[in-house]
DNA sequence: ATTTTGAGAAACCAAATGGTTGCATATATA
DNA sequence: TATATATGCAACCATTTGGTTTCTCAAAAT
């Protein structure tokens, strides 16, 4: 059973279930009437989220309210971070190339 | 059948895969070096990778050398963006109480 | 006190996943 | 020309996944 953030967000269900509750904390019930699956279904997602600690959860009474935990999120940003040194290379070969370009008309 | 990038960036071995050829183009049998797997195993993810135009084939006689195609990964960083927006804010308001503490403590 | 509501856990199921072995094919090399 | 090498594909298999239904339990509401 593996369990890392880049499996979880891997169900599109679960990515919805994350942009979600970003904006607000919501109970399972509130989340399952934003889909087409049951609430146990929801549940389970939850508790995938959960253990590789992308949620946490805040009882209150009988409601329990699900948080998303915006730290843990970062990691899929650590792990981009690596090509987005690629990218942002590449950006500045096209600029430079596009500057080369300029000058040759100018001259 | 889900072929999206973030079903394609679940599976660990994929992940290295698209870490290695980012560097630099390598062959199916190059890669599978690098993994205790079978080279078909690696041709599967290969094909998986390709099927979510994460990377691109260029075949140089009996060879065939993968390359990482950035611009899909782009994608993945899209998605993050919502969430960079609320971990930037985060940070901001953070800010801003430490530089409250700060002028309480010289007042 | 009884009923309703919100939620997690267990048992089950079909489909997807990641791996293997064996085979076919095209390109290099002897 | 015969052989070795690089690769992809198909068939098969065990495990994981995402879903369902049923059940239990605790907290509200009646």
């Amino acid at each position: 059973m593996r369990r890392d953030i880049f499996q979880a967000i891997a169900d599109p269900t679960r990515r919805a279930i994350i942009a979600l509750i970003a904006l607000q904390a919501m109970t399972p019930n509130a989340l399952a009437a934003h889909f087409d699956t049951t609430r146990q279904a929801v549940s389970k997602h939850l508790r995938i989220l959960t253990e590789c600690e992308l949620i946490k959860s805040d009882q209150q009474g009988r409601e329990i309210y699900y948080t998303l935990d915006i730290e843990k999120m970062k990691e899929i940003d650590k792990w981009l971070a690596q090509f987005r040194k690629i990218w942002e290379t590449r950006f500045n070969q096209l600029d430079d190339l596009l500057l080369t370009i300029q000058k040759k008309g100018k001259k």
